[in-house]
DNA sequence: ATTTATAGAGTAATCATTACTATTAGAGTT
DNA sequence: AACTCTAATAGTAATGATTACTCTATAAAT
């Protein structure tokens, strides 16, 4: 078993939920595809649906959702589509990405642009958070579209 | 008339599109309640639904498609919603914004943090966008959620 | 092996958004 | 002011992602 399989399977453990056949398979799924590389929860449920034709949308919907209360997937809006990618190393730092938004590989970005200069132009307000992402084509996505 | 609705029209009528009752009231109904503001297209669809019960859903979200691609409009996705907000001053230079997550308040930032240390981390890569965003609480929400 | 609560299957509902077609009405022209 | 032509709208229904609900199955603790 792969070692990233094993590491989200340790999270769900140490959190009481329970270790199902679906939940492995979504993991394999998602360790397989959702590497680096954001993808969209349809294509998830499409793909778990035809390899398992009992799986339900809830399952799938739900299991999404709760990988990423737990860290194991990230989650993002891409268009109007929801987009999930694993999340190889929990507990990393703080970082931003680039993403293609053509094939949904992910870039991780060394800095974090969220500046003094900038929050002091907020006075008054509570900030909560922030997001910062950089669209384009990755390198193979773009030579394939020069051609 | 106000000069934000004058001006929009004049985006319009210059880009071949008619001057119809449902743009005009759209427009206003704009003006009033998403000037430096985020507001959810749905409650934009219901609201003219309920003042005009003869607009079709069609209308409203092709009108709002429309002027967000004029630029009379900025869209962004909040949560699973669409909203978009007045873009008051049009042609203005590039900016970014803190968005209330209570409200929907807008405050422009003065800076960019596209810089080319973030961008030389990209090589191979063409960059066509990029989004920053910070959240929180305006000073108005956040003194009510004090109490 | 027994028990208990969580997870899943199956089915249907919900809700935002879009499609389609016949009709209406801007706005330019005579 | 009437005429024409095309874009815009109304009305209706479809689509498609996501969620709700209820009954059943199963992981895992004892």
């Amino acid at each position: 078993m792969p070692a990233a399989i094993e590491e989200a399977t340790r999270v769900l453990k140490s959190n009481n939920f329970k270790i199902t056949k679906q939940r492995t398979a979504m993991l394999e799924f998602l360790v397989n595809t959702a590497t680096k590389r954001f993808v969209e929860v349809t294509s998830i449920d499409n793909f778990m649906r035809q390899t398992f034709p009992k799986m339900s949308h809830n399952t799938i919907y739900r299991n999404i959702s709760e990988f990423a209360n737990l860290g194991i997937v990230e989650r993002q809006v891409q268009g109007d589509r929801a987009s999930v990618k694993f999340q190889c190393d929990f507990q990393h730092e703080h970082h931003h990405h680039f993403i293609c938004s053509n094939c949904g590989k992910v870039i991780e970005l060394k800095d974090c642009p969220l500046s003094e200069e900038i929050t002091s132009q907020l006075d008054g307000c509570k900030v909560t958070g922030h997001l910062f992402q950089i669209y384009g084509l990755c390198p193979q996505c773009a030579s394939l579209t020069n051609n």
